[in-house]
DNA sequence: CAAGATTGAAAACTCAATCTTA
DNA sequence: TAAGATTGAGTTTTCAATCTTG
């Protein structure tokens, strides 16, 4: 089977997603630590905020964040053990358990989230065209729904 | 200050392109894990053959990569133990260090690229009209001006 | 036994401290 | 003292094994 290499617009387009990507998370990871946040305590936090009650089971959480169950189980300990996070039991299932924002979760996140949304809207969303954001987001939307079990 | 909220059809977008990344970045681990590479080691692998000799220097090729020296090392000294780089001295200059990709290393690498290149193809870059892929490119170079050094 | 979740050990990453040469 | 790089300790992530309930 041929290869089928990349030509030198689809190189270079995929060479810069990937240096947007990584410079994107250095500096989204640099605002949230001022707030004493790491990525994966915001997506956490974001996650949960969404939902009825800001909680959820938390294999449904783990499955919707592309997280393995450890991964999360270990995150949901040391959250936990600040105070952002609280788990309790699942009603109806005693194997489950699910996991609650607690007030000072909620204030965190509020805290931290106006510093975030100027942090991604300076350094990506008000770089775009209204052209260019709905190609992103329709690109995005197929690679998804490829990739997306 | 009041807040810029992202409007709906940006908050969209900007999850649209979070979830891809993960997917993303699932999958191209999926498949260079069959060849016994982390992302982590392809990058470096990667970067050092597109060099002349296929050496650099380690602070050149930290900070190309966007990775702290201390990183690099570390990673340096496990894939070094695996045969795929060499730590050699660096000529001139007795503080410096370069590293070098190995036969085996170069071996590894052209084994993993064609079915690296195909992934990337088939589960982004096929999935792109030229407008869109021109689009892309135009923002990933947007953000990267601003934010590369 | 399967589903839901946790655990412990090993690997990878971060941060600050250290070592060596310019 | 600064530049180039490595080191060790602590944290996070991964992987496989385990525990508990359906």
């Amino acid at each position: 089977m041929a290869v089928r290499w990349l030509e030198p617009d689809e190189y270079d387009a995929w060479r810069a997603y990937r240096r947007m990507r990584a410079l994107l998370d250095l500096e989204i990871t640099r605002d949230l630590a001022a707030h004493g946040l790491s990525d994966a305590d915001y997506d956490v936090l974001t996650t949960l905020s969404g939902q009825d009650g800001a909680r959820m089971r938390i294999g449904e959480l783990a499955s919707r964040m592309l997280w393995t169950q450890s991964r999360l189980s270990h995150h949901l300990t040391r959250m936990a053990g600040r105070g952002l996070v609280e788990r309790t039991a699942a009603a109806g299932d005693d194997r489950g358990a699910v996991v609650v924002l607690t007030d000072h979760g909620w204030t965190v996140l509020r805290t931290a989230a106006p510093s975030h949304v100027q942090c991604v809207r300076e350094n990506f969303i008000d770089l775009m065209s209204v052209g260019q954001l709905k190609a992103l987001a329709t690109v995005a939307h197929r690679v998804v729904d490829r990739l997306g079990r």
